[in-house]
DNA sequence: TCTGGGGTCCTAGGACCC
DNA sequence: TCTGGGGTCCTAGGACCC
C-alpha cells in the first residue's frame, strides 16, 4: 500500500501557521509579483476565487470580501515543507517528497491499521508544525492520490482508504476522468469524445488503444487506476537534467543596465543550484521578452543558446557567457518584461571533459565559489556576490504583502506580546 | 497599470552511420 | 522490373505534474 500525504492549502497553512487569527477566515496567496492565485483557503474557494486568477482583476472583490492576501514567500515554505517532510519520514521506511506540499509513503509490510496510522500521521504533523494535511491510501500511487482526493473532499477525518477492490469499484465510478492523476486537460477533452467520462469508464478501454491515443504514459495510469503498480518510489530525487531561474520584472525594462544585473542574479541563483548537486552544465542559455499581455505594445521575445567550452558551474564563468548572450539579444525600443536563464547538458562534477586549449583556472574557481557558498550559508543569501549582480535592483519582484520569514531569520522571529 | 516559475517524459521524423 | 538491413542521435512538439 501507498500513501500519500498531501498538505491542505499549504502556502495559507504555513501562513496561518504564525497569523492563527486567520483561521476560518479567507486567504489566499499570490504568485510572484504579486501576479495571479496559487493557494486559496477553503473560504477564499468558497468565495468563487479561482486558482490562477490575475490578482489585479480582483482587488475590489478582495477588499470587500475582507480577503487576507500574502505575496509568496519561498523561504517560509520551503522551511515549513522540510519540517512536514521530516515528521513524515518517521512513518515509514520508504518516503518519497514528491514536491514542495506532498510526499508517498511505502507502506508495504506494515502491520497497522490503516485508519489509526493516517489519523496519527495527521495528528503528529500538526502537532510538530502547525499545518493541516489529508492522507490517502491505496494499492498503487495513482489510487493513493485518487483517495487523497477523497479525503480532502468527502471525508470529514482527513483520510480516506482504498484498500478493497469494492471500494476501488465505488471510487472510480464517479471519479472524473480530469481528476486522474496524470490525466490533464487535454486527455480529458479527448476521452470525453469517446465517452469516457469517469475513471472507471477509463479503464473499460482497451489497452492498445489507450496506448495508441495516451502513449506509454497513459497505458501506466490506466493499469494502476486498475490496481497494478507501475510506479515505484523514487526515494532519492534524480540530479536535475536543466535548471531554470527566470522573473518578471516588478517594472517593465528599457535599458540594459538594470537587466545585466537580474541575468547576473539569476546566473547566480542557477550556478548555486548546479553546485549543490554537485554538477556542471555545458550549455547557457539566455532569454528576454516583452509582455505578451500587452497587444498594443511591440512584441520581442528572443533567446539564445550559449555553448561552453568546458561544462562548469562557476558563477563567475557563467555571468560571463550570458552577459555576452544578453547584449546579443537585448534590442533597444521594447519594453521587457522578464528575462531568465536556463542551463542544461548537465553532468556530474566529477565527469566534466577537460579541454586541451582551457584558459581558466578550475581549481581556483571551485575554491572561490566553495568560499562564496560557505559565506552566503552563514550570513544569508547574496550576501557575497559579483559586482555586476548590483544594489538596490530596479528590475525587483514586486511583492507588497510579504510575511515575515519567521523560521529562518533570527531578526524576523515572532513576537509574542503579553 | 497589473497576468508565476519551475520541471519531466514520450514520440515522430529527419539526418546520419556502417 | 528489380533497389537491404540495422542502428544512433537530435530536435520539435505535445502531453503532463506541482
Amino acid at each position: 500500500m501507498f500513501a500519500l500525504i498531501d498538505c491542505n492549502s499549504f502556502y495559507v497553512s504555513c501562513e496561518r501557521v504564525f497569523r492563527p487569527n486567520l483561521n476560518n477566515k479567507p486567504v489566499i496567496v499570490l504568485s510572484n509579483n504579486d501576479g495571479c492565485v496559487i493557494a486559496r483557503s477553503n473560504e477564499a474557494k468558497e468565495l468563487g476565487i479561482k486558482m490562477g486568477e490575475p490578482a489585479f482583476k480582483i482587488t475590489d472583490f478582495l477588499e470587500k470580501n475582507n480577503v487576507t492576501t500574502f505575496s509568496s514567500n519561498y523561504v517560509l515554505y520551503g522551511d515549513m515543507s522540510h519540517r512536514v517532510m521530516n515528521t513524515l519520514s518517521q512513518f515509514a521506511p520508504e518516503i518519497e517528497i514528491y514536491s514542495i506540499d506532498e510526499g508517498f509513503l511505502n507502506l508495504t509490510g506494515m502491520l497497522v491499521d490503516l485508519e489509526d496510522y493516517a489519523q496519527r500521521m495527521r495528528q503528529t504533523i500538526c502537532k510538530n508544525t502547525g499545518i493541516p494535511v489529508s492522507v490517502g491510501i491505496g494499492p498503487t500511487k495513482v489510487l493513493a492520490k485518487t483517495a487523497n482526493y477523497y479525503a480532502k473532499k468527502v471525508s470529514e477525518k482527513g483520510a480516506f482508504i482504498l484498500d478493497t477492490p469494492d471500494k476501488i469499484d465505488e471510487a472510480l465510478k464517479i471519479f472524473e476522468i480530469g481528476e486522474v492523476w496524470g490525466i490533464g486537460r487535454q486527455y480529458a477533452t479527448m476521452l470525453s469524445h469517446h465517452q469516457v467520462k469517469t475513471a472507471w469508464d477509463f479503464i473499460q478501454l482497451p489497452d492498445e488503444w489507450v496506448k495508441k491515443k495516451m502513449t506509454i504514459v497513459g497505458l501506466r495510469v490506466k493499469k494502476e487506476l486498475e490496481g497494478v503498480s507501475c510506479l515505484p518510489m523514487e526515494l532519492i530525487a534524480p540530479a536535475k537534467k536543466a535548471i531554470c531561474t527566470s522573473r518578471s520584472f516588478g517594472e517593465f525594462q528599457t535599458t540594459i543596465e538594470p537587466m545585466k544585473e537580474a541575468v547576473a542574479t539569476f546566473v547566480s541563483r542557477c550556478a548555486y543550484k548546479l553546485r549543490r548537486q554537485h554538477s556542471c552544465a555545458k550549455t547557457i542559455m539566455v532569454f528576454i521578452h516583452t509582455n505578451g499581455f500587452n497587444q498594443s505594445d511591440p512584441q520581442y521575445a528572443k533567446n539564445i543558446v550559449i555553448p561552453l567550452p568546458v561544462a562548469t558551474n562557476s558563477t563567475i564563468e557563467l555571468t560571463r557567457y550570458a552577459l555576452i548572450a544578453l547584449e546579443a539579444i537585448f534590442k533597444a525600443g521594447y519594453r521587457y518584461k522578464k528575462a531568465g536563464i536556463l542551463v542544461t547538458e548537465i553532468v556530474p562534477e566529477t565527469e566534466v571533459q577537460q579541454s586541451l586549449f582551457d584558459t581558466v583556472d578550475r581549481d581556483k574557481h571551485a575554491e572561490i565559489m566553495k568560499a562564496m557558498d560557505t559565506i552566503n550559508a552563514r550570513f544569508g543569501r547574496e550576501t557575497l556576490r559579483l559586482a555586476v549582480q548590483g544594489y538596490n535592483p530596479r528590475w525587483k519582484l514586486r511583492q507588497e504583502k510579504l510575511s515575515q520569514c519567521y523560521t529562518t531569520r533570527w531578526n524576523e522571529i515572532i513576537t509574542v506580546k503579553i
